[in-house]
DNA sequence: TGGTAGAGGCTTTTT
DNA sequence: GCCTCTACCA
């Protein structure tokens, strides 16, 4: 059997039961991917099967791009007709064809997160009484698609409302479903939604896909929502030949809908269901998966299974105290050089988070220390408001209806198009009930000469990019937008980081034209799809030489030599909001789970016990979860992370583990340049520090009398001089020009600085 | 109509 | 600490 070689027992049964339900329970690290893969492949070379008839859900498109690839050097010309890909995807897929029964027109647009938001919050705008009942339009948006996600339907929610509140969100909702269709648009949730309506409406559609489809392949199961579920169910009614892998353990989106309980109950609804387990994990290090083990058996509500392995014991996890977020990147930075040291290349090394917002910290330092790097996330490329604004023209362009990006574009750059006369606009489009654009076209009467010349103006312009979009490709008519609109100049005149800006523009427009060398349909709106399902991970480039920063969902199914997860504190890890709640607390505890388990050889983790957050500075206290690892599995000494003392009390830097290292950043010029060279692979080190503390030596309780103007000394930055004098007690904050150059703030409580 | 300054909210995680 | 919205003035 050329597919079932170099497999376990477990893993080539799972490759080789094609016929009927089989659920495979897949541990971290237990080759889940290969098995997806070489079971497609047994299917299409040795079953003969013709891949038209395979369709496979993954995770991210990148997962997809993946497999695909894979498939394709085992079988030349296999992945053609195959489908794969991820639910959203597949649904536009479906509605581009199909959606007609379902009440889609085919040219729908695809509303983001940020549109969605920005509909209902035009929706809060003509309800102003409504407001009190929703903290903020984002709020009622997730809201929204947590209903949708839960097969609720406006009629559902209101059926339900026991509150006048509930009413009046199930009215809103109501009414942002009738703005979405009059705006010919489809949001995120909608993608899956209307597939599933389809098939319940159209039994001829579902039946075309569920026949067509033999074979119906699921990864990542543990993180479908009912509505997927819903889509799944269709999509196997005819065959029943279904194949979904999942982890309960790793299941971290139940914030989106997610039901672990898809696992549980799978033996349930497909009762010939085959359950197969894959346990032996060939990934991590016998250590690092003896500590994540231990971790993950804190968690009462799980099914419950022993990864195991016969690989290497391997290093100990170590742990790593900062006094603060810059220590703690500077702590990072020392434990990259030591893997690099040791051979590690630096693309195998990622570092994890719980929150986007510790990124910054971490990107400052590695600037300063000119550490190659690449972040996943964070603010995203797609969300920049200068990208919005061009992606917004091409979305009015492609669709006329689409009110909220048309209204976006309307004066920017400005062109004398106001509120007023907007306001005018949109009084006229709901009296008459037409939509923004014809409005526009109709206001000539109802609106003031000059204003009336504007507006004209504004539909000449934008009849002509219309007129090109529909025979033109999506690069051409990009560069036609900034071209007309003066884009760039607008961008120089109204910002100081305009070069920036141009740079994110300039991008969008090489992707435009990557898109078009690559793609079978080259037009505009078939890039604005590829624009809208893009994942941030679907970017990674793991050959780039660079090190990796992003967020533990983001590192889902990734794999790395060396893993960092910084930020293990109450409160960030597991987070306040989840603080209270046992369930949530245990889906923290899986992220944590799954942070770990993408380390093949070493894992480090590190926390601060004072970080920023919004502004303020506020102590930290170790994270439980650190309790949690087996001491057998921690570099020693363990005593200062088990103290009974650690919740609730303050947690001060322990300055009996304030080691070499401190030392090392304690001189003036603290970040030596690294340069790329200083990363290339050497000789192995031996390392001999075990729980370091990463602290700038603290100044105790002095008295802190900072004045303007006042000479002093830094420990790290040498003299200076102070130029502003904020807040007072603990939250002195000092700003500081130093003499070698450079301005600082500081916490005077904190900052190891004194008056001369 | 446009520019600016100050207030207020925000950070969990994402297709 | 940063971004967005609002109020007010030119």
């Amino acid at each position: 059997m050329p597919h079932a070689t170099n497999l376990n027992d477990r893993q080539r049964e799972a490759v080789l039961t094609t016929e009927g339900p089989v659920l495979v329970i897949a541990g971290a690290g237990s080759g889940k991917t290969r098995v997806l893969t070489e079971r497609i492949g047994h299917l299409v070379g040795d079953l003969r099967v013709s891949p038209y008839e395979i369709l496979a859900f993954t995770f991210t498109n990148k997962a997809a791009r993946e497999m695909k690839d894979r498939l394709e050097r085992a079988h030349p010309g296999s992945t053609e007709m195959l489908w794969v890909g991820t639910f959203h995807s597949t649904g536009v897929r479906i509605l581009r064809r199909h959606g007609d029964a379902a009440g889609v027109k085919r040219d729908f647009s695809i509303y983001d997160t940020d549109d969605s938001t920005g509909l209902v919050k035009a929706i809060l705008a003509r309800n102003p009484n409504d407001a009190r009942f929703v903290k903020s339009p984002r709020v009622l948006r997730d809201r929204i698609s947590r209903m949708k996600n839960d097969l609720v339907t406006p009629a559902d929610a209101a059926e339900r409302a026991i509150s006048a509140g509930e009413q009046r969100i199930a009215a809103l909702y109501a009414e942002y479903e009738r703005d979405l269709r009059k705006a010919n648009a489809l949001d995120f949730d909608d993608l899956i939604n209307k597939v599933v309506e389809l098939f319940a409406t159209d039994d001829r559609v579902r039946e075309l896909y569920a026949r067509r489809f033999r074979y119906v392949l699921v990864d990542e199961f543990q993180d479908t929502n009912p509505i997927q579920m819903a889509m799944i169910d269709g999509l196997a009614s005819v065959h029943g030949n279904l194949f979904v892998v999942g982890d309960d353990d790793q299941s971290i989106y139940s914030w989106r809908g997610a039901r672990v309980e898809h696992i549980l109950e799978f033996e349930g609804l497909y009762p010939a269901t085959k359950v197969i387990r894959l346990e032996q994990n060939y990934r991590s290090t016998k250590t690092i998966l003896d500590a994540a083990n231990g971790v993950i058996a804190h968690n009462l509500g799980r099914k419950g299974k022993t990864l195991w392995t016969d690989g290497e014991v391997g290093d100990k996890v170590r742990v790593t105290a900062a006094l603060d977020e810059e220590s703690e990147a500077l702590a990072v930075i020392d434990l990259v050089k030591r893997e690099v040291a040791a051979g590690t290349s630096l693309k195998q090394i990622a570092i994890l988070y719980r929150t986007n917002a510790q990124s910054r910290a971490l990107e400052d330092v590695f600037v300063q220390a000119s550490l190659p790097y690449q972040i996943i996330g964070s603010v995203r490329f797609y969300e920049r408001a200068e990208v919005r604004d061009v992606l917004a023209y091409c979305k009015a362009i492609v669709n006329p209806d689409d009110s909220i990006n048309l209204k976006r574009i309307l004066n920017v750059p400005r062109r004398g198009i106001g509120k007023t006369t907007i306001d005018q606009i949109e009084a006229l489009a709901a009296e008459r009930g037409t939509s923004l654009v014809d409005a526009m076209r109709a206001a000539a009467s109802t609106l003031g000469a000059a204003a009336a010349a504007r507006v004209h103006a504004f539909l000449v312009l934008f009849d002509e990019l219309r007129e090109m979009a529909a025979t033109d490709v999506a690069p051409h008519v990009v560069d036609a937008i900034l071209k007309s609109t003066e884009y760039h100049k607008h961008l120089e005149e109204n910002y100081p980081d305009a070069e920036a800006r141009i740079e994110n523009i300039d991008e969008l427009l090489s992707k435009a034209h990557g898109f078009a060398e690559g793609a079978e349909t080259k037009s505009l709106s078939a890039f604005l799809e590829e624009v809208a399902l893009v994942a941030d991970v679907d970017a990674l480039d793991l050959d780039s030489g660079q090190l990796t920063l992003m967020t533990i969902h983001n590192a889902k199914g990734l794999e790395f030599d060396a893993v960092v997860v910084t930020g293990m504190e109450e409160g960030l890890f597991p987070h306040y909001n989840s603080i209270d709640d046992p369930t949530a607390v245990e889906e923290e505890r899986r992220l944590f789970y799954v942070g770990m388990t993408r380390a093949r050889r070493r894992l480090y983790l590190t926390f601060a016990g004072m970080r920023r957050r919004m502004g303020m500075m506020e102590g930290g206290v170790p994270s439980r979860f650190l309790n949690e690892i087996p001491e057998r599995t921690l570099e020693a000494p363990v005593e200062p992370l088990v103290s009974p003392t650690i919740y609730g009390g303050a947690w001060s830097p322990r300055r009996d583990y304030a080691r070499s290292l401190r030392d090392e950043y304690a001189q003036p010029e603290p970040h030596e340049a690294y340069s790329q060279e200083a990363f290339a692979p050497q000789a192995p080190v031996v390392s001999g520090v075990h729980v370091s503390s990463h602290a700038p030596s603290s100044t105790g309780a002095v008295e802190h009398a900072y004045t303007i103007g006042m000479r002093i000394q830094h420990e790290r930055f040498g003299k200076g001089i102070v130029r502003k004098v904020e807040g007072k007690g603990e939250q002195t904050r000092v700003t500081v020009i130093f003499d070698a150059g450079g301005e600082r703030k500081f916490l005077a409580h904190y900052a190891p600085m004194r008056p001369l």
